[in-house]
DNA sequence: TTATAAATGATATGTTGTATCATTAGTATG
DNA sequence: CATACTAATGATACAACATATCATTTATAA
């Protein structure tokens, strides 16, 4: 069983753990994301579906897809680029903490970094200070690979 | 003269300083940006064009002049939203640093902060650490107005 | 095995953004 | 002033991202 199988296993388990069932289309997006290894729209996991399995997906199933493993933090959207990218905790057991993600702006190739939870108070106390509430921590950062710098 | 005239004639001046124009077209816009007091899209833009000065605006215009302003930092593009949002800063004469952005998920009302430089130093560090380069050290957070919490 | 709920398909359309080429408005120079 | 040049805007088409809605299929449980 290769990584990229490993992980699928977990993710099924997990699913089966909550009551959920990760059916075989949503475990080909999933696949997709996984294998890419970066930040992917749903139009080329569309795509993705298309060339590697033959599967012919509707955009909407694609979005729904992707809106479950959100459900299930097996993905994370990264709202900086309209793009969708696997969680690197799928096979942790441990819940994990809120995610902070550096993204390359040229190629999607992403980095996924935990904050520490001394840093989201802080974050959490200067918004409010603000009069505003914060309502997801999720950082994401406009950066550049090492391949792409 | 009233503020929002008042911000509008600062960016005037601005401009004139750096040898741009600040065109009717691209005074509309800012203007549209600056009365709203939040972020707004291309397209909405464009519609408060139509409706406060009958301008019929292509969308390609409004794309273009956004980037003029952004460029004379006038306006900012906030990638969380796909909206546009008037820097607070226009008025000040002092050059100012990087911005942070907390953005009302539900009514795209806009708080801008400054962040510190100790932070900034300490997230580019970070970055740098995973093998990342930051490209743009703005932040956006999803947040929830006091209104709307 | 049949009722029910969950998942997916199909179609249409809305929203955000860009490519390209044409035209108009400002600016500078002889 | 006329002419040439550059900056700004218009027009058209289309690409990419996303959702609304209703129909159909697949799983699960009674």
């Amino acid at each position: 069983m290769n990584n990229v199988e490993s992980i699928i296993h977990h993710a099924e388990r997990h699913c089966r753990d909550h009551g959920a069932r990760l059916t075989v289309k949503r475990k080909q997006i999933l696949t997709g994301l996984i294998e890419s290894n970066k930040a992917l729209s749903a139009y080329e996991l569309m795509d993705f579906c298309k060339q590697r399995y033959g599967t012919n997906m509707p955009a909407m199933s694609v979005y729904r897809i992707l809106e479950f493993l959100e459900g299930q933090h097996l993905v994370h959207k990264l709202d900086l680029a309209n793009k969708y990218v696997a969680c690197i905790h799928i096979s942790c057991d441990h819940s994990h903490a809120v995610p902070q993600f550096l993204i390359c702006k040229n190629c999607s190739k992403v980095k996924e970094i935990s904050i520490t939870q001394s840093t989201i108070s802080e974050l959490s106390a200067t918004v409010k200070n603000a009069g505003f509430d914060l309502y997801s921590p999720q950082v994401e950062l406009n950066c550049l690979c090492e391949s792409c710098a």
